[in-house]
DNA sequence: TGTTTTTGATAGTAATACTATCAAGTTATT
DNA sequence: AATAACTTGATAGTATTACTATCAAAAACA
């Protein structure tokens, strides 16, 4: 069993039978992925997917009890992968700095996921969770997907970040707030960059991505000032 | 006319006719602020709020075209307000220290709003800010939003931190991504500590205020290194 | 006082997010 | 090859949501 299937493995119970298994399990998925990339979330329903794949809306709620869950375990699924690159990553054995630069290269850019027999190009899989990844959270049933294990792999992923970044920088008391910063100020920002680029720099000069990098690896280093006068100490009063 | 009443004025075109000018209409606003705080944007809609205030789902309907505009017109409110303290401060005769810290403030912890008679506690907006702030620009017509106006006070807000920052440290190249995220991570950081608290360090040594301001000042206080070997120049090559 | 505007009360519609049912097809078992 | 078990397709139906329409009563205003 590779790392990967259990990834897979951790995700199944937010669906009602594993959709990787089946032809239809990956049509849904895949398809779907696609369809809330070109309508968003909420303009995606059930119907709309059965439609496109040529099934009817109830064979789909066969696989997912609901559309949330369908999120859900998508997303899941995104930040489980990317979790397992980090791990990865961080247990290569490179300096702390080339380590954060290839978590950064990660975060600013997704790699493919194949899906069973299916290939979901990494392009399409990140447009979703820049525009759809808040909306796993920012609900008022989090804490009981919380509880459910929805946010799992995320929190995975930011605690394997924050551990990176306290080795990196011993003395920093916020590594976890850096860590879920870093994660969705990356996203955040290639959002703002293509629909509300007053609200950021990133962009403009040098492609999203390098812009991205330099913009994170700023405030990393800020991270790592332990002398000076200004910064004897991290806990600062202005 | 006070600078309040220009926000007011920036926002009515939200409305269908302008709810501080009537009980009912004020009431359909500081009503719905807190319906939303204890519900949450999607659970609440207008005929619950009719319910609350003792009239029908329809004249709630002669106010706001629909749900969305309804939001978009609190939380454009919302941010006018803030930015006219952030003026307000930015126009004191302070250190630039100084007035980061008040901004910072103000970002933590919201302001009571007077709405016409009305009065609506800084906690309370703040909860539905730190919620459902979001889920106004992630959505599919952002850009028609946009170009409504709709992100007008947000943007600003973000301009008048991001022109301060600039002041504060000339040499910075990324200050309206700065500025945006001091603004968004203010409220995730809230959010993470009560809904998923690994995701953060903030909320557990001090108080929430005391921990995210000390975190964001300590962001801020890395964009001013301009000397030492590690730092001479912002563009960095990890 | 008469007129205009605002509200209440009620009814209705289209779309969404599901659930239920049953026959047809497919797969697994012997 | 026959049968049982399971999966899918096809269709119909329900409750809720997000609105729209209408008309009379009430309030505001001139």
């Amino acid at each position: 069993m590779s790392n990967l299937d259990i990834v897979f493995e951790s995700i199944i119970h937010f669906a009602l039978k594993d959709p990787r298994q089946t032809g239809l399990g990956r049509s849904i998925v895949k398809n779907g992925i696609y369809l809330i990339a070109e309508l968003g979330f909420e303009e995606m329903n059930f119907k709309k997917l059965g439609k496109a794949i040529g099934s009817p809306e109830a064979s789909i709620y066969r696989y997912f009890e609901n559309k949330h869950k369908y999120l859900l375990y998508i997303m899941a699924m995104y930040w489980g992968i990317i979790d397992q690159h980090c791990e990865k990553i961080i247990q290569s054995n490179k300096s702390h700095e080339e380590k954060l630069s290839s978590i950064l290269d990660l975060l600013c850019t997704s790699p493919d996921i194949s899906y069973g027999s299916e290939k979901i190009p990494g392009d399409v899989i990140y447009a979703i969770v820049i525009g759809e990844s808040v909306k796993t959270f920012m609900t008022k049933h989090v804490d009981t997907d919380n509880t459910h294990g929805a946010f799992r792999t995320l929190k995975s992923t930011t605690s394997h970040i924050a551990q990176l970044l306290s080795e990196y920088s011993p003395d920093y008391p916020f590594p976890k707030a850096l860590a879920s910063t870093i994660i969705e100020m990356s996203l955040y920002h290639r959002y703002f960059s293509e629909h509300l680029p007053s609200m950021t720099d990133i962009g403009k000069e040098q492609s999203i991505v390098d812009d991205l990098k330099q913009w994170i690896i700023g405030l990393l280093r800020a991270t790592r000032i332990t002398n000076g006068e200004e910064s004897q100490n991290f806990r600062i009063s202005l």
